[in-house]
DNA sequence: GTCTATAGGCAGATAGAC
DNA sequence: GTCTATCTGCCTATAGAC
């Protein structure tokens, strides 16, 4: 008489993510206790457990919203021009340091070795669909003749994921968002055609 | 009778930091524990109390050492280009990785929001120490005629951290090496005075 | 410098009532 | 779904003997 709203995920269960994601985020996996989440909510521990039988189920969890929430992001522009994807691309990871927040699947690939084997392979999975996205997006852009650069199309995608994770780690460390910002123009700058590269042309 | 040869550190010590160090750049700090230690050097946990009273002094002496060690390094290549000098900043990366290791500031500082205050500052002046030497390096090169970029020198100081910090990331996780070894061939070319820049000059 | 023994706290997790 | 009560284990740290 009650069925769970279609698609829907427990009012409870969607604010413990909440929490637990805020809290990752910022101390890391290892670094945060039941107790903490059912402090905040005003919960007790068992009522935790409740929803999520372990911590690992937990964690799992959240590495899957945070993939698809990511990736649900990333759809929205879609049908725009690769440049417009990727700066968008870029936005999320300024978006998510704003909140004081570092990458969920940053931390979690610093405490990868701690983690179960669940969890590591979905934090994989998030970085290969990464990879992957931005191929799309850098083959989009060659088409389109905005974008020209060196090497493979995973190298580079690589390149911009370890860029944007390495800079949130140290813009965070200095508080200095300016950091991360400048991490992205120079990412830009570095797939995009440049009447340097028109003068080359015809150089040749 | 029997004094401290000078500037030793005493064995015990010395093990101590080495089996820390290891637990730390894999594991990350908060996810080892005094018992670990104590068991593969077969002692006992009290033993490390005395060397080190708690784990943040421990800590500490850990960041302190590998800030001490990485910057003794980088002094052997003091007299040489700025390209060696490049090269061989980014081989150090290189060779932690080699070693089934993470860097030890970069682990320390996904978990920086755990850490205590001095520890903060220790990571913190590491990553300035980094910074201060990269700008130098980039200066000289300039100078010398092979290195030309834009933007600031601590801005591409920045890049090049970020990118090598993030890149180890993601080549622990993928267990490839030659993630980090595309991402150092791709600052490097990314910093050095091109044909291109002659083409450039030229044509102005 | 290193030990045995142990304190005191917090972690993740379970039993069973409501 | 949520609770109280509790378990077991591990953590960092200390006391005090050798």
């Amino acid at each position: 008489m009650k069925p769970r709203p279609a698609g829907g995920e427990g009012r409870t269960r969607s604010q413990i993510l909440d929490v637990a994601g805020r809290l990752v985020q910022s101390r890391g996996f290892n670094n945060f206790s039941y107790a903490d989440i059912a402090a905040t909510l005003s919960l007790s521990k068992p009522a935790l457990h409740y929803h999520f039988p372990g911590k690992a189920e937990l964690g799992l969890a959240l590495v899957q919203r945070y993939d698809q929430r990511f990736f649900e992001a990333l759809s929205t522009v879609d049908e725009k021009r690769a440049s417009v994807r990727l700066e968008f691309y870029a936005s999320l990871y300024i978006s998510v340091l704003r909140e004081q927040r570092m990458c969920l699947c940053g931390m979690l690939a610093a405490e990868f070795k701690t983690l179960t084997e669940p969890m590591q392979q979905s934090v994989v999975q998030f970085f290969d669909r990464n990879t992957e996205w931005l191929s799309g997006v850098l083959t989009q852009g060659m088409n389109e003749g905005t974008f020209s650069f060196d090497g493979s199309l995973s190298d580079r995608a690589h390149v911009i994921i370890s860029s944007l994770e390495g800079s949130m780690l140290l813009a965070r460390l200095y508080d200095d968002l300016d950091i991360l910002q400048t991490t992205v123009t120079h990412l830009l700058a570095g797939v995009t055609a440049s009447q340097l590269d028109e003068i080359t042309d015809s150089a040749m």
